[in-house]
DNA sequence: ACACTGGGCTAAATCGATTGAGCGTGTTAT
DNA sequence: ATAACACGCTCAATCGATTTAGCCCAGTGT
């Protein structure tokens, strides 16, 4: 039950508790413990297999070596590989990660920060859901460090990384319209968070350039609460109505689901209805026909979430850093007219 | 930078930290602490927003209130989604969760387990790689109720929940048999676990029960590390020289390179080459034509999980639970000879 | 011979909550 | 009248590591 702890090595080592903990944390030289004795702990310890108690450590220095991740949906492919990531490169730093997902919901997310507070984590990667601003100036003000991911919050100065949502959204919806599709729509989701507003400025900006004219009502949005049936019943009534001949879908899963839809409604995904969607997924590059989407790098966005968090958290800390990295539009079948010699299935 | 303490409390009150600690933790009756104090103890907490320092209560408790799950991979679609449910499971009970995944790798899992041991989790949810029999058995023997999940060890006394996959194999290979495919192979990892050895058995049994011999070179072994392209080279060249007609894939990355194989080599799924998957996923279902998969409950599989841990936690310890789900054959159109009047992509 | 310096190490406080032992005071039983 | 007990609460130790202050001894300078 009990582990080996610091008092352990004194005694064996016969030397006082803090000596040892000197030793262990690399002080002797600054402490000026000879090398006799630094080498004999060091033994000691090895020996013993020591592992410090991070819940003692942590109550005594507030540090914790560890990180909260705060996402969306770990169960949607984007999250999960992205957590994945960070979780790798946490560990390289010694960091573990305790997670949680928001379901986009504001009092969820305010739960689980309460939560990750009294936690004591050392730092936060947190998507946030919307009002969250005073949550997350709260975390600014204790001087916790705080890196923002997959979207911000405009009116907090934050450290984040995201992709450049306005530009996949304007290569997706500039694709289509190259592609020959003249009446394209939008299908986003309710929320008002700046990654979703951008991806539809995105796409409005892109029609205006070829100059199309932007009708409101090509634009359509869905609450993330809604269950799937529902999702895609909204689908098909709104492709049913507005009659476009392409979508552009602003988020994963409702490419997945307007795959669905537009399926079940019996039309052809390219010739009928061209579509683009929002991430990339295994389903989306085997679909038949394949999807063609805008894709994050999602290696880099991981890496660079801890690699900030990292800095903040060994004092490093600068001015706010904005990290906007690019999209990468995989252009596919789902945006062709014309049927090509597809590959068998 | 602090948070409210018991002391800030007992001050307050003017009583001593002693009784505000019986009086927060419900034993202001058994400890004798009068009405009055014991209200005014609970208003001023309230006020105050008093969140107890889980570092500080599991230091001298022993318990943190957080469990441990390891995952073979959290940016699997099926892990994930565990994931996910065992999250909400255990919040409900006032747990969080810390993960890592293994990678299948001995030597990750045992670190994760080292990290999560002198983190103190209180519970463990563990997908085991192989050779970790002494690790598990040492957790037993320190009392952490320790649950496994989609696959247990053998020689292992220990709670677990899977599902059946010898009968889910079964069934899988069974329903090739009857949709008339003669030469049937299957594509599995290198692992020799349990839950993959089931799915072999399964799908010999399966055969031997059809009174189709078993040949052994129509199993293939593919070892977890190799990536993508090797993966989907293996599978080719296994197509191209065994000649088989059918392919049970024994998990769910696994049919999806096969999907990925499979056509790159133009071949039709169904007609050409009938294909289960274990595991379902959003590809599966939409993929043209849809893959027949064995689904696993996923809600089930995480509650049951936690419930198991949590009555450990709360020493309803009893005799180690052998919980064996039962999953679903979903039949779809990989497994269809003739191509039917397919819809329309 | 005495103050001073620096090397090598330790005592004790501390982080915040929990908990076994115990201390007055008033009431009851004998 | 006095032991015995109930009541209502507090003291102080404890969990394990970190950290500040400082002790003791040897050598140096004057």
């Amino acid at each position: 039950m009990k582990g080996i702890s610091i008092k352990d090595i004194a005694r064996q080592a016969g030397v006082s508790p803090t000596t040892v903990s000197f030793v262990l944390n690399g002080k002797a030289k600054e402490k000026r413990i000879s090398d006799q004795v630094s080498k004999k702990i060091l033994k000691i310890a090895n020996k013993l297999k020591y592992k410090p108690n991070q819940l003692a450590r942590g109550l005594r220095t507030g540090k914790t070596k560890t990180l909260g991740l705060i996402v969306e949906d770990i169960a949607n492919n984007f999250f999960a590989n992205v957590a994945k990531v960070v979780e790798d490169e946490a560990d390289k730093h010694g960091y573990k990660v305790l997670y949680g997902s928001t379901e986009d919901n504001s009092d969820k997310a305010r739960g689980l920060l309460e939560v990750l507070k009294y936690r004591q984590v050392d730092g936060y990667i947190i998507t946030p859901a919307k009002n969250m601003e005073k949550e997350i100036e709260l975390l600014k003000m204790v001087r916790k460090p705080v890196v923002l991911m997959d979207r911000y919050l405009p009116n907090v100065d934050s450290h984040y990384v995201v992709v450049d949502n306005f530009q996949g959204a304007f290569a997706a919806t500039s694709h289509l319209v190259e592609q020959g599709y003249k009446k394209i729509g939008i299908i986003t989701t309710t929320s008002d968070q700046v990654q979703m507003k951008q991806r539809l400025d995105g796409f409005v900006a892109a029609l205006k350039k070829h100059g199309i004219p932007f009708n409101k009502n090509v634009v359509k949005r869905l609450p993330f609460e809604m269950d799937r049936a529902a999702h895609t019943q909204e689908i098909i009534r709104y492709l049913r109505t507005t009659k476009v001949d392409a979508v552009f879908f602003a988020t994963n899963y409702l490419g997945i689901y307007g795959i669905e839809s537009i399926r079940s409604m019996g039309l052809r995904i390219g010739p009928d209805v061209g579509m683009v969607s929002f991430d990339d997924h295994d389903l989306f590059r085997l679909h038949s026909p394949s999807i063609t989407c805008v894709s994050q790098p999602i290696e880099e966005i991981g890496r660079q979430i801890v690699n900030l968090l990292m800095k903040e958290l060994n004092h490093a800390s600068s001015t706010s850093q904005h990290l906007v990295l690019s999209p990468t539009l995989e252009v596919r079948q789902s945006t062709q007219k014309t049927v090509q010699a597809e590959l068998p299935a």
